[in-house]
DNA sequence: GTGGTCTAGACCACT
DNA sequence: GTGGTCTAGACCACG
């Protein structure tokens, strides 16, 4: 798993990080069980504070993505959905098309757009379970 | 033109508000040359500082949407997305769309909700000149 | 005379309109005598406010690059920089070349530009009066 | 670093304030990485208050010269001149070339003058490391 | 102890 | 009557 971190972005690290993970998760790189590196391993690796890396997987615990434990580690784990996510996403989502809209590209350029980033997630996921 | 704004969310005042103006410019209630509501008088309405009215319109006016002018006021200007700004726009909602999927969403009902969304800019935008 | 406003600009139009006859003056398409455009057909010309032409014209009186007469209109006059206009001219200089040089800019990338710049207003002017 | 502002100058403080700063970066005063004053020491080395001084960190953000952070506070970033800067740049320079010549200074010394504001530029800063 | 947000209220420039 | 600037002071989030 291969990490790109932007030390002079304006995104604080550990939301860098998490956004990551997410993504990688997304994409199929981690799936249900797979373990996350250390907390001090991925800090040693990228030179950050470890409490940075902590900050983001605590982050994807309080949403479910992943379960921390002293024995095994931080673990991917399979999440469902549910309704307040749902209504928090869409309207997440709402905003960032709008921004979109409003700054002319067109609706069906955007929604292309939205197709290959999904379609993107589903090659490198499927291709895990034939 | 009706703007919610959550006093009690932890997303700051003057973000929400940009970011209901913009989904009102997506939504086409506001279009090239409208007047925005003249910042005092839009705080006034909130029961909120000028001066927080005011960043949310600088915010605006540095994204090119508005354009502020002493005498004219606040008018809604036409952009043309650069390239930039597209580059960007991708990279952010490639992290939203994966948060979905990260979170068990089917990748096809996150674009049918995509789509709905998109949509809904385009019936309201259309609608106002049949 | 042709000049290029551009009415969605940050730049208040009165100051293009200086800016542009300030230019026309340095590239010797104005020469000491050269009468302008009254300010009314100016103003139709572009679709702008009367005062807003009158502004800049006023402008460029205080600066004594041009003369207001009710009979001639307005003429362009001949000017010696004087010590107070060299001092203020030279701390804009210093703060624009600081940017340029702050945003990373080889210096002699910008003194070639000025150059390039400066030869064009030559260029343009010795032409006149061969 | 010694930053001069004058009160009673038409030009606003928080403008003042990033125009001493781009020069003190031109200047190698401060170079990539230096950490600039918190911004309410400095409020209170100017006496002025700290909100001037956050508007004047917030333009040089906007511009890429710094970046701010709850930690580290403000420091100098290193940057690459895109594009666009380079093209409102010459813009910017076109017109404050034209208006030394409109006034009658002698194209050669203005020349003069900017390779003299760029020496200085040059030589405080490659003077730090000799 | 840093920057970030919000409130409150003043005066100014422009028109 | 508009936005722009500046002051003053509060509390918060982050680390």
């Amino acid at each position: 798993m291969i990490l790109n971190l932007d030390l002079a972005s304006e995104v604080p690290l550990y939301q860098q990080l998490r956004d990551r993970i997410v993504e990688a998760i997304a994409e199929g790189v981690l799936t249900e069980g797979s373990p996350l590196p250390p907390i001090r391993a991925l800090a040693a690796d990228f030179g950050i504070n470890f409490h940075t890396v902590n900050k983001a997987y605590d982050l994807l615990r309080q949403q479910g993505l992943i379960r921390l434990n002293r024995k095994t580690g931080a673990v991917v784990t399979s999440t469902v959905a549910d309704s307040p996510f749902r209504e928090d996403w869409t309207a997440r989502a709402r905003t960032l098309l709008a921004e979109a809209v409003a700054r002319g590209l067109p609706a069906d350029e955007v929604l292309t757009t939205c197709d290959s980033l999904l379609a993107s997630f589903r090659t490198s996921h499927s291709g895990d379970t034939p």
